[in-house]
DNA sequence: GACTACTTATAAG
DNA sequence: TTTTATAAATAGT
């Protein structure tokens, strides 16, 4: 369609084939969005010119995404099959090892033994006692800390209160002494000194309290032992 | 182009719309591939059709896949980007799972106990007490039901080595009475017996073997003590 | 699917 | 870029 039949195959004169291609490309966008239109279809349109340039139609109420992914669906090419099939790998190793991780635990709790031989429960049985001996000891070496830490916060403690009643005794005998004198002319540092006394020892209970947060999800609670 | 000039809207007879779009499809895919003959330039066409039929023109020389790629590095746009979060966050949580189990498993065998606090020391303790009581019970039970096993076989084998022998009684009797008898004509006949019995023997030895297969990775063998 | 009168796209200037 | 003669596409049959 123009002055003369041209045949269909690549113009060689380099500025025809850019004049070419751009007067085609828009003719083939129109179209694509008439057959949108009037078809009520989905239409996504890429096109590189040999100068790599892109330029691309998309259907209105959708996006070229989308239509990508309708059309990864439809043919059940995995466009990315590479990286998919590659995590896909990844994830089924280590839901593999999951499994086997927990099946480690659950027998190690004594549960799920069906599979082990004599020899496997004889060393089982034996890393177990090893580990009770292990978690044996780190359990008295911790109360001893927390003993000793007990110990220190008290004797701080009592420190601090001989001082307190120390200096609350001197300002009484001061106050009995010179009742106007300057030295308790502001209540304010009394009281100052209470509150931080209060302050420390209320930490303290806090920090003896025996409940401990549950680190990372395991839980070795005491009414765990009724699993056994 | 036609009888008569149509407006680009949304044809509304069904039929006709039909008609239009298979039409119009084909003559927008030869428009692509003029497009991609003369220009030399590269094409991707994707048309659902309102009934979601897919048809697709490509370029020759590349594919849609190609084509997509080169889209996503021109653009930026990531295509997988959310199928991609999505295994990269399961990814994530399952490594987050085995780092969990697998500290669970090393604080079973008494290690990395530092974060733990008195009462999660005791509790684990006390588990594993529990849990070496039913080990225990396990591999007494399997011990015992492999000597019951054993008994049996040696009972049975005993019985086989005892009809063999009454056998070969019964055949050296025959043969000091009758010693050119048919009955001992072919000394294959004596061969086999005792081929079966050895065959028998070694079968029962080869069971009674105390290793044990390591079904599924794991590895209680007395050489692990050494981790303790 | 084939026909054809008409519209539309475009090759060349 | 715009024009225009002509080829191509297509709406209605």
């Amino acid at each position: 369609m123009g002055r003369g039949k041209i045949e269909i195959k690549k113009i060689e004169n380099s500025t025809n084939r850019q004049v070419t291609y751009s007067k085609r490309r828009s003719g083939i966008m129109k179209k694509a969005n008439e057959l949108t239109v009037l078809c009520d279809a989905d239409v996504s349109l890429l096109m590189f010119s040999s100068t790599e340039r892109l330029s691309q139609f998309c259907s209105e109420s959708t996006n070229q995404k989308k239509i990508f992914n309708r059309y990864q669906q439809m043919t059940g090419i995995n466009l990315w099959s590479a990286q998919y099939e590659k995590m896909q790998n990844t994830f089924n190793h280590l839901s593999q090892i999951n499994r086997n991780l927990r099946r480690e635990i659950k027998q190690r709790m004594g549960e799920e033994l069906d599979g082990l031989g004599s020899n496997e429960l004889r060393g089982l049985e034996q890393n177990l006692e090893a580990a009770l001996k292990l978690v044996r000891g780190w359990k008295y070496h911790v109360i001893g800390t927390q003993t000793e830490t007990y110990k220190k916060k008290v004797k701080n403690s009592a420190e601090t209160n001989k001082n307190l009643l120390r200096d609350l005794v001197d300002i009484e005998m001061k106050n009995e002494h010179h009742v106007y004198g300057y030295v308790v002319d502001d209540p304010n540092s009394y009281e100052g000194g209470l509150a931080l006394a209060n302050g420390e020892s209320s930490m303290y209970e806090f920090r003896v309290q025996p409940s401990q947060p549950n680190l990372h999800g395991m839980n070795y609670g005491l009414h765990e032992l009724r699993l056994a």
